[in-house]
RNA sequence: GGUCCGGUAGUGUAGUGGUUAACACGCCAGUCUGUCACACUGGAGAUCGCGGGUUCAAGUCCCGUCCGGACCGCCA
C-alpha cells in the first residue's frame, strides 16, 4: 500500500514524501502557520512560513477547517524544537481532498467537555476518530487473531452457523422474530445448537466468532440487542474442567498478545497497565461463592439459584484481593439457573457448568453438554419445552454424539472490562440496543 | 419491564418565579516573530425538547408527551 503512516515518518527524514490525513488543528500565526495532521497511527506537525513564495499555501491553510482531509507533498525533517515527536513536515503543495464543515456536532477534542453518549453515538463516525477508540478496535482485532491462532494450533474448525432460525435457540434469552416469506422465523440468540451439531458431525472442536441477537429490553451499560459472541465447542471431554482449562489457556495467550502489541499505547492513553494473568484462574463452586460473599462482605443475594449483580462484583473483589486474579470461574450452578442442555452431576444434582467473571462482570457461560438423548429429553421436559419444536436438534443426538462441552464468550463485554470503559457502547463499532438502531 | 434522574447557543454546564438567559470550550474576524491545550481583542450564535396549565410574570411551579441516562431484573 502506498500510504505512509505517520507513525513511520522518522524513516523518511529529508526525503520528499506524500502525506494524507485529517486536519487535527490549525494554528495560524502572524508569520507562520502550523497544521497538525492526524491519521490512525499518529499525529505530525506541518509548518508553513508566511511569505510571498508560500502565498498559495498560506491561503489554503487560512481557509482550512478542522477535520478536513488533505494530501500534501513535501519534505519531513527532524526538528527538535517541535514538541510533537521532534519532527516537522514542510509542504511544497497542499490539496484539500475533503473540506469539513466549520462546527462539529460533537466535541471531538474530548478535552474537558466530553459530549453526551447519545450524541456521540449519533455521530459515531466522528467519535471513532478519537485515538482511544481506534485503540479499542485494534485491541479487538488482536484478541480475535490471538484466539484464532490458538484454535488453529489446537485442531479447531471455524464454522459460520445461520442467524436465521426456524426455531428459537434456547439459551434462556428472549428472541426476535421476523416475517420470512409468510412464515415466522427467529434471529439466532446463540450458535449453541449448531456448534453442537458440529460435534455430531465429528468435527471434534469448533469455534465461531459472530453476531447474536437478544430481544431483551435491558437498559444497562453491559447489554446490547446485537453483539459479537465467541463460541467454541470441544468433543471427547471427560470433565467440564477441561473446557475451563482451554478457555483459561486461550485467554492468557490473548492477554499476553494484547499487552505485547498495544500495551504501550494502552498505558499512554488509558493511564493503566494491562494485567496479564500469570497462573490459573481460581475456580469456586457456586455455593462456596455464595458463602464467601456472605462471610466476607455480609451480603446475601436476592436469588437462591443464581447471583445478582452485587454478588458478581463482590466475588470479583474477593478474587482480586485474596486470590490475586482478575478472572474467576464460578462452577456447579443449580439446574434452575441453567438451560436444559447442561449436564447434571448425578451426585450433587448440580450442573457441570461454569461462568467466567472478569472485573465484576460475567463474560462467559459454559458447560459440559448432555449428550445422551434420553436424559436430554427428560431435562427439556423439566424446562417445559416442546420436544417437537426442537426435534431437529434432538436428532443430532440419535446417531452417535461424542461427549462434549463448550462455552460462549461475550467479546464486547471482555473488551469493555479490558479497557475499563463505562459502557458496552464504547467498545461496539455501532451499538444496537432497545432504543437504538441508527446510524 | 421496574425505580430514580435529566433535556438551556455547535459542545459541556450555570441559572430554585421578576430587566436584554450567564460561563467555558468551539466557531468567525482582527492582532500577534516558531506555535505546540498558542496568546490577546472583538463578534456571531439559544423560538430554554414538545404541548397544555397556574400566575400580573415561567428556563424556573403543575400536568401530559417525546427523547436520553443511571441502577435493578433478564443475559454474554
Amino acid at each position: 500500500m502506498g500510504k505512509i503512516y505517520f507513525k513511520d515518518l522518522a524513516n523518511y527524514y529529508n526525503q520528499e514524501i506524500e502525506l494524507q490525513g485529517f486536519v487535527d488543528k490549525v494554528r495560524d500565526l502572524q508569520y507562520v502557520q502550523f497544521v497538525i495532521l492526524r491519521d490512525s497511527s499518529a499525529k505530525v506537525q506541518m509548518t508553513i512560513e508566511k511569505n510571498e513564495e508560500n502565498k498559495v499555501l498560506n491561503e489554503i491553510v487560512s481557509d482550512l477547517t478542522k477535520e478536513s482531509t488533505l494530501l500534501a507533498k513535501g519534505i519531513i525533517y527532524k526538528q527538535d524544537k517541535v514538541k510533537l515527536r521532534g519532527m516537522e513536515f514542510i509542504p511544497k503543495t497542499i490539496e484539500i481532498t475533503s473540506k469539513s464543515e466549520e462546527e462539529l456536532p460533537i466535541d471531538i477534542l474530548d478535552f474537558n467537555n466530553k459530549s453526551k453518549q447519545d450524541l456521540r453515538l449519533d455521530n459515531r463516525f466522528l467519535d471513532l476518530r478519537l485515538e482511544k477508540n481506534y485503540l479499542i478496535f485494534k485491541g479487538q482485532t488482536i484478541a480475535e487473531m490471538a484466539m484464532r491462532e490458538y484454535w488453529l494450533r489446537n485442531d479447531f474448525i471455524e464454522i459460520h452457523s445461520p442467524k436465521i432460525l426456524g426455531t428459537a435457540s434456547e439459551t434462556g434469552a428472549e428472541v426476535f422474530d421476523l416475517e420470512y416469506f409468510g412464515k415466522k422465523v427467529y434471529l439466532a440468540q446463540s450458535p449453541q445448537f449448531y456448534k453442537q451439531m458440529a460435534m455430531g458431525a465429528g468435527f471434534n472442536n469448533v469455534f465461531e466468532i459472530g453476531p447474536v441477537f437478544r430481544a431483551e429490553n435491558s437498559h444497562t451499560a453491559y447489554h446490547a440487542t446485537e453483539f459479537t459472541s465467541v463460541d467454541c465447542e470441544i468433543s471427547w471431554i471427560k470433565s467440564f474442567h477441561e473446557v475451563m482449562d482451554i478457555e483459561e489457556e486461550k485467554l492468557i495467550e490473548v492477554m499476553k498478545k494484547i499487552k505485547n502489541d498495544i500495551g504501550e499505547d494502552y498505558q499512554r492513553i488509558f493511564k493503566k497497565e494491562i494485567a496479564v494473568p500469570q497462573e490459573k484462574f481460581p475456580r469456586i463452586n457456586f455455593y462456596d461463592a455464595k458463602k464467601i460473599v456472605q462471610d466476607n462482605y455480609n451480603y446475601v443475594g436476592k436469588k437462591d439459584f443464581d447471583f445478582d449483580r452485587r454478588e458478581e462484583e463482590l466475588i470479583c473483589i474477593y478474587a482480586k484481593k485474596k486470590l490475586n486474579s482478575e478472572f474467576v470461574f464460578v462452577t456447579d450452578y443449580p439446574f434452575e439457573a441453567r438451560p436444559f442442555y447442561h449436564m447434571i452431576d448425578p451426585e450433587t444434582k448440580l450442573t457441570k457448568s461454569f461462568d467466567l467473571l472478569y472485573k465484576g462482570i460475567e463474560i462467559t457461560t459454559g458447560a459440559q453438554r448432555e449428550h445422551r438423548i434420553d436424559i436430554l429429553e427428560k431435562q427439556a421436559l423439566e424446562k417445559d419445552m416442546n420436544l417437537e419444536s426442537i426435534d431437529f436438534y434432538l436428532n443430532f443426538f440419535r446417531y452417535g454424539m461424542p461427549p462434549h462441552g463448550g462455552y460462549g464468550f461475550g467479546l464486547t463485554r471482555f473488551l469493555m472490562r479490558l479497557f475499563e470503559v463505562d459502557s458496552i457502547r464504547d467498545v461496539t463499532f455501532l451499538y444496537r440496543g432497545p432504543n437504538r438502531v441508527m446510524p
